[in-house]
DNA sequence: GAATTACTTAGCGATATGACTAAACATGAA
DNA sequence: TTCATGTTTAGTCATATCGCTAAGTAATTC
């Protein structure tokens, strides 16, 4: 069994380049062999490769090899996870402003008559 | 006026690292000196300041100095807009999903008697 | 005004990234 | 079996990242 837990370090960095959020995207519309998904980069195949390796390291992406053709295909999972981490930051952060807004509130109740 | 809209290679390049993560999680709890927010890391001083720069770059964090200490907090508007990015794409996955889903039921249903 | 505190800058070394070309494999078709 | 197709590997180059130390600057404190 190849379980990968989503590891954060991994998708952030697979997600920062902005050739590799393309394939992604066009992944998303459907599987795509490595050829077709080269093709609108404008990069060399084996840079594309390495986009690619950079994006199934990161588990965001799978593929599977049948005859001499690869296909490559999303995987939600990981994505699913990073969300979930962006979620919970944006409450603490959010929890944070809350505290701060009821911090001011009591602030402006007692200087008030 | 120094208004940056969010740049998701930044941010992500800046979410790619555990320390700088963790650096945003305590900012979560409230602002912090820059020598504060370095004191759990176990890094050297230049080293944390790096960082900052980096999520600063990024527009994750603010930053502004009195006197001498500088103080470090959370910018939530970055964060918003890469998880409005997060969502978006899982939307795209998702639907790719419901279609292929919709798809199977369909072989199914033409398949049964 | 001298010492301390809190950053800041400069510069180094090891490693990683992102592009490339050229050459090697491996499979399917002729 | 030979040839074309679709990847894959190997190796190069330029630049970026992440850690460090040492030395600088600027504001308080004594």
């Amino acid at each position: 069994m190849t379980k990968h837990e989503p590891d954060l370090n991994l998708i952030f960095q697979a997600l920062c380049d902005p050739t590799r959020r393309a394939m992604l995207a066009r992944l998303a519309q459907g599987p795509l062999a490595v050829s077709e998904l080269a093709l609108p980069t404008g990069f060399a195949l084996p840079t594309v490769m390495r986009h690619l390796s950079v994006l199934e390291r990161a588990d965001l992406v799978h593929s599977e090899k049948t005859g001499r053709t690869r296909t490559c295909r999303n995987n939600p999972v990981a994505l699913v996870a990073t969300l979930d981490w962006m979620v919970q930051q944006r409450a603490l952060w959010e929890q944070r402003t809350d505290r701060l807004e009821a911090y001011v509130a009591t602030l402006m109740k007692s200087e008030s008559p």
